[in-house]
DNA sequence: TGAGCCATGTGACCAGTGGAAACATATGCC
DNA sequence: GGCATATGTTTCCACTGGTCACATGGCTCA
């Protein structure tokens, strides 16, 4: 029996397939959507594709190659999201909560490639160019974000990459905390997403524990709090 | 030929093991320290405590389970390591500081235990009772020390689990940055995790944008930031 | 002291995985 | 028209997590 097609797979009737490549990104991606990360496999893929697992290696040297196919695809996802988020914001800070939203966001919608994109097991960027360069782009929308942010006139002395260190670490860190449910302990999983989203930007942006107009300015914190007796 | 021990597994002379639950354990913990999560497959860890593969299911239902018995381990490290990181400091904050260092840390020094035990793959803490207490345990005390830094007065009127969840994201996100170095785009490489956790930490507490004292207060942001348009 | 139960370990097996190699087919170029 | 070559198929491999029948021997109890 040739090419047994499983069910989704149109009935290939020329012998070449003419675009594998891209059905085969596709059929991992939605794998990756509908089954979870261990569903994706290349073998599914192939099928989904109406293809023998063989043939993938035609066009991927390996799964690992296919894995980073499909992160590349993610980035690009990421990069519209966040250029659309961007046109929301009015100010700057504005735009980095929004995008921040935005981010999270694509961390929930789409955990599975969050984390194939961001998360431990992700494809070594350093291997495929072309997912670098994906990678590369997503992030500069955000670093100039955070510039124009520093260009407004609010920046403290601190060099600019540690802010921008500290929002992508925060912003990062809570996609992570939504992408991977499970580890939602602390509960404010009655929260929605982008409302916890907005409300840890601005704490961030405001500090957590002063810059409130008319308490008590933070003064032991901004000079020496270190040393702040017990 | 009876039970092919490899390397490294003393050489059995007894039929029963004696303590084989506890010797896989250990068995996997060091695979994963030493071959990464790939490497710690139940075969290789039960070869490496001197055992047939098959033995490992007298002890744990699945594989899974086994990586939950490791994640808990790996909880009670971080423990640890978080309580004697709170010796250090003297303050509230300060003691907040030194955790978020200790838990960037652990991430550091030990990737794969972080990974298992916070990342996507982590074995599902309602599966495993002692697994789920043992992360309890550990989150309590980033919880107090978090509660102890609001009762020192400088929280604003924002709820605890806002302000907590500002700062469990961020030392997460950083966290999770530095166990995963291949996210590592933003160049910050050459500062060492401990200095850089400080940093963020301190930029956390004090706001991006404000607190510092003689620039101009950020209106902007205090009042009305979430309504903005579209 | 002895018998046997039962926890524990073994060996053989299974389906599924990523990957390589030899073979088959069709497409496009000369 | 003919052939090189890109693309897909078959078949095979080592390895994985997991199951099952069987082997072993430490423990309890008569």
């Amino acid at each position: 029996m040739t090419a047994r097609h499983a069910r989704g797979a149109p009935r290939r009737t020329t012998y070449h397939h003419g675009d594998l490549r891209r059905a085969l990104v596709a059929a991992a991606l939605e794998l990756l959507k509908t089954e979870g990360p261990d569903g994706l496999t290349v073998r599914a893929a192939a099928r989904r594709a109406g293809v023998t697992h063989a043939a993938t290696y035609r066009h991927f040297p390996s799964k690992d190659a296919l894995l980073a196919a499909v992160a590349e695809e993610g980035f690009h996802s990421l990069e519209r999201a966040l250029r659309r988020s961007l046109a929301a914001g009015r100010g700057p800070v504005e735009q980095l909560q929004a995008m921040a939203v935005a981010y999270v966001d694509f961390a929930r919608r789409r955990p599975a490639s969050f984390r194939l994109m961001l998360g431990p097991g992700a494809p070594s960027k350093a291997a495929y160019p072309p997912l670098e360069a994906a990678a590369r782009a997503t992030f500069a929308i955000l670093v100039e974000a955070i510039a124009r942010c520093q260009a407004q006139g609010r920046a403290r002395r601190s060099p600019a990459i540690r802010l921008a260190t500290a929002a992508w670490a925060t912003m990062h860190g809570l996609a992570t905390l939504v992408a991977d449910t499970r580890v939602m302990q602390m509960k404010f999983a009655d929260l929605d997403p982008a409302t916890l989203t907005r409300m840890v930007m601005e704490d961030l942006h405001r500090g957590l524990c002063g810059a409130v107009p008319g308490s008590r300015t933070s003064r032991a914190a901004t000079s020496g709090g270190d040393r702040s007796g017990s």
